[in-house]
DNA sequence: GGCTGCGAGACTCG
DNA sequence: TCACGAGTCTCGCAGCC
């Protein structure tokens, strides 16, 4: 039976003669800004009650709250929920904020048991609860929002989200995800919950200056493509803002841009899937040389930046002045996190022959810094862990420069161990002597290697004939037998089981009949390795952050291999000594991670 | 004629 | 066939009113 809870006394009554010690919990909000979120009403289920407490309107609702608050911190022992930082990060909002650290989310759980499909709970549990029919909430909320229609719609979220609960458990024992589960997906729901709330700090007066230079540049380059192109168009002034536009009839979409090249006589080996002339970055480069063809490469630049971000952006910011990204958990299939509104993972870096600086808007408030602790060199470092080979393993503990050595090996430049150490006298002119040589073997062999490519690949990278390229990864290879091995052993193990498993136990399974699934499966390996170290990482750093609350340091981003705090300047040093260091030994590994540790007013100075 | 939804192609990041 | 993992923008077309 659901029960439909209103009053206080309602609350105390249902609550003091069950035993909800340990339950399921679901909140239900209008989905607004982090500034105007409200719990507008709660379902608890602990496998026997269901209640619905309706705070809509509710003339106690502040003494209900507060007795929320109460039993989540001293009656509720374990809660189940799906989607946990939500759910958190609304409970924190009612400044409801000691809650049990033993939480299980349902959403999370199932990602881990088939990361593949989608983990909304609604398809859940027409999938595993063999649900028939599910009301949405539009439906629902017809009736009204005390109707037995909207009741059982709230109470079913609970009832669901704890029926998979135990459906779940019981699959992770059986897979052997437990552990990950328990001890570090779960507690870094409680990180998610602070970047959710954080957000970080937007400088207005810098983005509007920026703005202004950039659509400056933007318009200057437009004009001059039409220009070239002989295209007509007319300027126009903004009537309020004064800012001139151009105003034509033609535009300047991709086919357009396909056209006028091919009517400047130049041709490109990059076609679409319809066979037309590509007019991506490649053909850009290509052409190079041909001035609509520089003037466009700009132009692209400059349009992307205003139109993605500098003009996304203030839309997104709420009334504190802080932008609050949403992180998601179970979005990617090999355990990354993905950022989204604003996807706080792609905020373009600064050009090189480009002045604007996107990532200065970010700032620490007055009397704080940003700090940004990046993993380097992480994905390599894996590839010597996973891989075991020795000579990778032995070249990082002896802080040898990877890709130097891969440039060594590949073209035989004949350096010795002692000449490739970052400490040597000679390192630094050997790096600026061989830095061609030194970017093939980073950008050529090391990283394409992680992501299984082929002759093929790196040819078309790097420009050298498919033999040479097959010569090289030959070369590679034997400098690094062990990396071979492991690939081998990875493309064995994925033919044989159908999945394969990172040294935290997390799975991907892949279809071994698909050629793409062996170079997914050992990138996998690395990949789903490095989001779990983050994971740890972040937990272990807010587990000591919380010894020091006067460091007032808080999270504000994660970006795959970086975490990025913002802390009281007084104690910047100290506490970023703390954190390289925990950051470096988060997981117990035969070789040691290196973090960089980057200080500053802005996010782009920390960098 | 104008609106909406969708896929393609382009770009951003690690 | 050909390099791993994401999110978001604009364009251009189909379908609808």
């Amino acid at each position: 039976m659901n029960h439909l809870l209103v009053s206080l006394a309602d609350v105390r009554d249902f609550f003091d003669k069950r035993d909800f010690r340990v339950c399921a919990f679901d909140t239900e909000t209008t989905a607004l800004n982090y500034h105007e979120l409200r719990m507008m009403g709660c379902s608890f289920h602990n496998g026997e009650s269901t209640c619905y407490i309706n705070l809509r309107g509710n003339k106690e609702r502040d003494s209900i709250v507060a007795y929320l608050k109460h039993l989540f911190a001293y009656t509720i022992k374990s809660l189940v929920m799906h989607n946990a930082p939500f759910d958190l990060k609304v409970l924190h909002k009612e400044g409801i904020t000691d809650v049990t650290p033993s939480i299980f989310c349902t959403m999370t759980a199932h990602h881990l048991i088939d990361e593949n499909s989608s983990h909304g709970l609604k398809g859940l549990a027409l999938r595993y609860l063999k649900v028939d029919s599910i009301r949405t909430f539009a439906e629902a909320s017809k009736y009204g929002f005390d109707s037995p229609e909207f009741i059982e719609y709230a109470c079913n979220d609970a009832i669901w989200t704890w029926q998979l609960h135990k459906i779940f458990n019981k699959k992770m024992f059986e897979l052997e995800v437990n552990r990950l589960f328990f001890e570090v997906e779960m507690p870094f729901q409680f990180t998610i919950m602070d970047l959710e709330i954080n957000g970080v700090q937007v400088n207005l007066d810098k983005l509007e200056e920026l703005r202004i230079a950039a659509s400056a540049k933007r318009f200057e380059l437009k004009r001059k493509l039409y220009d070239i192109a002989g295209l007509g168009y007319t300027l126009q002034a903004d009537m309020f803002t004064g800012e001139v536009e151009m105003v034509s009839k033609h535009k300047l979409g991709n086919q357009q841009r396909a056209k006028i090249i091919k009517s400047r006589g130049l041709d490109s080996p990059y076609k679409t899937d319809g066979g037309e002339i590509s007019v991506g970055k490649e053909t850009l480069i290509h052409l190079k040389g041909d001035e609509f063809v520089d003037t466009l490469f700009l132009y692209n630049i400059v349009d992307k930046l205003l139109s993605s971000f500098v003009e996304k952006i203030p839309n997104m910011i709420d009334s504190d002045g802080r932008v609050r990204a949403s992180y998601n958990n179970t979005g990617t299939v090999t355990g990354r996190l993905s950022s989204s509104d604003p996807n706080m993972q792609q905020n373009p870096k600064v050009n090189p022959v480009l002045p604007f600086d996107f990532k200065g808007i970010f700032e620490a408030p007055e009397g704080k810094s940003i700090v940004s602790a990046d993993y380097a060199g992480q994905e390599l470092r894996l590839l010597a862990i996973v891989s075991g080979d020795e000579t990778l393993i032995d070249a990082f503990k002896q802080n040898l420069d990877p890709h130097l050595m891969t440039g060594n090996a590949v073209f035989g430049l004949g350096l010795t161990k002692d000449q490739m150490k970052r400490t040597s006298p000679e390192y630094h002119d050997l790096k600026e002597k061989y830095d061609h040589e030194r970017h093939i073997g980073k950008n050529g062999y090391n990283f394409p290697i992680i992501y299984g490519t082929t002759s093929y690949g790196i040819s078309k990278n790097t420009g050298v004939s498919e033999d040479e390229a097959q010569a090289g990864i030959d070369k590679f290879f034997n400098t690094y037998p062990g990396v071979r091995v492991a690939i081998n052993k990875c493309t064995n193990f994925l033919k044989k089981c159908w999945h394969v498993r990172s040294l935290t136990r997390r799975r991907r399974r892949l279809d071994p009949n698909e050629k793409k699934s062996f170079r997914q499966a050992f990138n996998f390996l690395i990949q789903g390795l490095a989001s779990d170290m983050i994971r740890r990482a972040c937990n272990l750093v807010r587990e000591e952050l919380s010894r020091y609350p006067e460091w007032e340091a808080k999270i504000i981003m994660i970006v795959h291999d970086e975490i990025v705090y913002e802390i009281k300047n007084e104690y910047v040093e100290i506490a970023s000594e703390k954190i390289k260091g925990i950051m470096e030994h988060a997981m117990d590994l035969p070789l040691d991670m290196e973090v960089e540790i980057g200080i500053g007013k802005t996010y782009s100075e920390a960098k």
